[in-house]
DNA sequence: AAAAAAGATTAGACTAGTCTAAAAAACGGG
DNA sequence: CCCGTTTTTTAGACTAGTCTAATCTTTTTT
C-alpha cells in the first residue's frame, strides 16, 4: 500500500506528463507545496518501488504500474468531486481540496459503487473525464479558447488548472460547462478575447482566463 | 489539525470510557492494535495538547475539549457508515474499516452536508447514537440481552463491539435493528438463551451474542 | 568558452510514529 | 506484608517525510 504522500507524488507526476512528456522536480515540488530536494527523495523511492523512471538532472517518466496507478487515483479523485458537487451541494470551486484527502481512502468496492452510484458519470464537476475502473479515459480532442479565431463558436469542455480563483470568477461571468461562446474579437495587444454566449451580450475575457479554458467545436 | 493517529486514540479512549470510567494503556494499545509503549508516548502528547488528563499508571480522562472532539469524530464515523450502508449498499458487516479512514477527512461543511444529505439520522447502521453537530446525543436507555429474563419482551436498539463475524452470525439468524423478541428460556449452564422473533420460530443465542445485542423495552 | 543562473541532488537535521527490551510501579494471593 | 505477575513507562532504535544548506549538473548568457 501507497502512502497519501507517494499518491500525491504520482498524481502530480501524472499530470505534469499530460502538459509535457518529462516531469521535472522543480514542478513537481510546486503542486505538492513542497520542496525539491523532498521531491528528489521521494522519486528515488518511488523508482525503487517501480512506479517510475528516474533520469536524474532529466526528469521522470512513469512506469505502465504508475500509469495505471496514476489514473486510479485520477478516478478516485474525480469520482468524489462529483459526488460532491452532484449530490452534496458543493460549488465547483470547494471540492478540490476535499477530494485531495478523499482519493486516499482505500477501498476497491467502495469506489466501484460510488461510481455506480453517481451512475457512471464520464467527466467531472471541472469537466476533465473521468477514467472508468480498468484506467480508460473517454477521448475528446479540445484545444484552449485563447487558441481559437475571431468568428469561431466553441462549447465549453472543461477548466483547466482549476484554481479557485478563476472559477469563482467563471461563475461571476455566467461561464460553465457547455456554454456555447463565439469568439467576436481577439485583440492582439494583450491576448484578451471578446466573446459572446449565445444568450446574453458579449464580454471581454484575459488571456489568463481563455488559456485555461478547453473548448470544442459547437 | 490532529493526525489520525491522534483522532484515533482520542476516539479509543472516548470508547473505553463509554464502559468505564477510566481508560489504559492497555486497554488503548488493544483497540488500536498497536503496543502499549507506543499509546504511553501518545498519551503524553495528547495530554500536553490538552485533550486529556493522563494520571500515569492510574489512567485516562478526557478533558471537554477531548471530549467534544471525540463526539465530532464519532458523528463522522457513524454518518459516513449510515451514507456507506444506506446510499451505497454495503452490509453492515463492511463499513466499519472504511468509516475508520474517512472519518478523519477534515471539512467541517462536508460533514454538515452530508449530515443535512442523509436526512440528519439518529442512529448509525448498527443503531449507535448519531452526536449531532453540537456532540449532543439522543438518550435512549437500553440493556443488554444477556441480562433480560425469561418471559420480557424487548425490540433490539443496537449491537455494540461490532465485529464481522457477530454481525454476519446476526444476518443469518435474521436479526437485525428493530427485530421483537420474546425471551422464552435462559439457560443457567452456559447462560444461552432462547429466544422467539415476533414472526418466526424460536432458537438459540450463546451469552457472548446475547452479551452484545443492546435490547429496549418492546 | 567562461561565467552566471537555474535546477537537482546530497548531506545532515528534525518531527512523528512505531517497535523491542528493560526498568519501574501497582496489584493480588498467599 | 511480601513476591510474583501484570501493567506501564522509559530508553533506544528504526522508518517515513520533510526542511535548510551545501554541492553538483545542466542551461543560458555574455
Ligand atoms: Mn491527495
Ligand atoms: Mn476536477
Ligand atoms: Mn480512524
Ligand atoms: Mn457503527
Amino acid at each position: 500500500m501507497l502512502t497519501r504522500s507517494e499518491e500525491d507524488h504520482i498524481k502530480a507526476v501524472y499530470a505534469l506528463l499530460q502538459e509535457d512528456d518529462s516531469a521535472f522536480t522543480k514542478d513537481i515540488a510546486e503542486r505538492l507545496h513542497t520542496k525539491a530536494s523532498s521531491v528528489s527523495d521521494m522519486l528515488k523511492k518511488l523508482a525503487d518501488k517501480g512506479h517510475l523512471k528516474h533520469e536524474p538532472y532529466y526528469g521522470v517518466k512513469l512506469t505502465a504500474k504508475g500509469h495505471a496507478l496514476a489514473l486510479q487515483l485520477v478516478r478516485k479523485h474525480r469520482l468524489w468531486e462529483t459526488f460532491l458537487v452532484e449530490r452534496l451541494g458543493f460549488g465547483w470551486d470547494e471540492v478540490h481540496e476535499v477530494a485531495e484527502q478523499m482519493e486516499h481512502v482505500a477501498s476497491e468496492k467502495l469506489i466501484d459503487k460510488l461510481d455506480n452510484y453517481l451512475g457512471h458519470p464520464s467527466f467531472d464537476p471541472h469537466g476533465d473525464p473521468i477514467p472508468d475502473r480498468h484506467g480508460r479515459i473517454r477521448a475528446r480532442r479540445t484545444k484552449r479558447l485563447s487558441a481559437c479565431q475571431q468568428g469561431d463558436t466553441v462549447r465549453i469542455a472543461a477548466v483547466s488548472g482549476t484554481t479557485d480563483g478563476l472559477l469563482r470568477l467563471l461563475d461571476a461571468k455566467g461561464l460553465r460547462i457547455g456554454t456555447v461562446l463565439n469568439v467576436q474579437e481577439v485583440h492582439a495587444f494583450d491576448g484578451s478575447m471578446d466573446v459572446k454566449p449565445k444568450s446574453g451580450s458579449a464580454f471581454s475575457l484575459s488571456k489568463d482566463v481563455s488559456h485555461h479554458l478547453q473548448v470544442e467545436n459547437a
